[in-house]
DNA sequence: GTCATCGTGTTGTCCTGACAAAAACGCGGC
DNA sequence: GCCGCGTTTTTGTCAGGACAACACGATGAC
């Protein structure tokens, strides 16, 4: 390995490493249904992850590497090309493949705020604070494409995490695509129990922003009134294209923010 | 055509429409040094926005395709693949591949606020307040991986919309990496500038929240004190893994807020 | 009439091969 | 010592073929 500290004039230092290429042996199963850039994709996921491959180490070429697994050059691009989609690698005509620098976490999925606490060790909790089927109005037809008037389940939902509120949920879902049971909404999320019905999520339009809390909404949250809350709003579809839930959400602001990574698409 | 309105008990209606196989012709030039998938990938992608190909319409299977292009079957499915990875198309095995039925945006970009409201139609403008070089402070130092009290540009800029405030930037660039004038700034946006610089943004670390505006905010974005502001935090790497940028922004949360579409990866 | 089964169409995966383009390196000339 | 040029390495693009897996409709059995 050959390490060259680049000292810059500007007091701007970045220890450049320059890996030999890794020799790693992966272990490939023919006989699995997981199709085999799949399987070599999610091995170098987790060397990468591991640090086994660690930032700035060159992948070695595409074609000797493809020879030493006994793949052809097309499969191992596949795999490759689906780390660099996700930002962890990046690929250098000339140069070679290498791991990327940063630390590349999840670039902001569809991901319910249940996951997104208990990702973050925050053991979150829901009270279910109504579950009902109501008739559309006329904001809630517009979103999810309905005839207003035509019933669509509301859910209410309290979150709250170590004991503490931090979210007031408020989702419209039409009526005849999900049972909504109040027990498997405290214990799961939303999404999880659409993916669960066989709904395939293809995509989402949210908007963010931020108000101050009325006195009911800072009642319900245990904040001030007129404290600053974040705002947000989403639509999602499934991949026939359908609006399957509609959600206008409030969250403590003095609590809780979006994080999330995002990738440039070249 | 067959239009088969699918009437659900429920008054959920939703019109499923199956267009048989579009005969389109395209024109490839070969001599270009443009990839022919891009060029392939760019008219559908434009033939699928201006209604060309409506939602729903088939696509006609690749081998045909690619026949009658005069292509190999994987650079057709490249062009398509690149489609369907922006969320434009669906992929169906045995089916066939189709547009999806709700109209997709674009999924968050690593987007200047600038390119945003241009796009907007909002004819935006800048008011550089400041633009100097100073010592990192920790916070700084820490986003940017320099060390403390190293010099980096720091740029303070007031974004307008319509002759009315937007929102107040705050942005920190290690010093060496760019030519910030004053000038330029005001003219265009920090992101393009980067890019025209050579520098290619890779991903980024966002943090959105919100919080109440002290008097001195207030003041300068032209709210009542104690209004509710929308903050922005962002880290942005170039694609050897070094932080280019750092910002923390407030927007008047009255005027602004973030919209954006985003995918679920498969 | 209803259900299981088979056949057909389409995308998914994988292979081999070839040339082009870009970047880095080494060598020679100055 | 420095610059320019050709060589080498590596990824980028494209072709053509083969078989597997899945979805759907048609057909036949019951």
């Amino acid at each position: 390995m050959t390490r060259i500290p680049v000292i810059r004039t500007d007091g701007y230092a970045h220890p450049v490493t320059s890996t030999a290429p890794a020799q790693l042996d992966f272990a490939l199963d023919r006989s699995s249904p997981v199709p085999l850039y799949y399987q070599l994709a999610q091995q170098l996921e987790s060397a990468i992850e591991h640090g086994v491959l660690g930032p700035g180490s060159l992948l070695g070429n595409e074609i000797e590497l493809a020879g030493r697994l006994g793949l052809s050059r097309p499969t191992v691009r596949q795999a490759i090309q689906s780390l660099v989609d996700k930002g962890l690698l990046v690929r250098r005509r000339g140069v070679g493949t290498q791991v990327v620098h940063s630390q590349v976490k999840r670039p902001l999925e569809l991901s319910s705020l249940y996951d997104d606490l208990e990702a973050a060790g925050q053991s979150p909790t829901t009270r279910v604070l109504g579950n009902d089927v109501v008739p559309a109005s006329a904001e809630v037809a517009g979103a999810l494409g309905v005839a207003e008037g035509s019933a669509v389940h509301h859910v209410q939902r309290l979150r709250l995490a170590h004991g503490e509120p931090v979210a007031h949920l408020s989702n419209y879902v039409p009526e005849g695509l999900l049972s909504l049971d109040t027990a498997k909404l405290e214990a799961s999320g939303l999404y999880r129990m659409m993916r669960a019905a066989g709904i395939t999520l293809h995509s989402a339009r949210q908007s963010v922003g931020a108000r101050r809390a009325t006195a009911e909404e800072a009642e319900g949250l245990g904040e001030p009134e007129g404290a600053a809350l974040l705002t947000m709003q989403r639509t999602a579809y499934d991949d026939t294209g359908r609006a399957v839930e509609y959600g206008t959400h409030i969250y403590r602001a003095s609590r809780y923010s979006f994080e999330f990574q995002l990738l440039v698409r070249g």
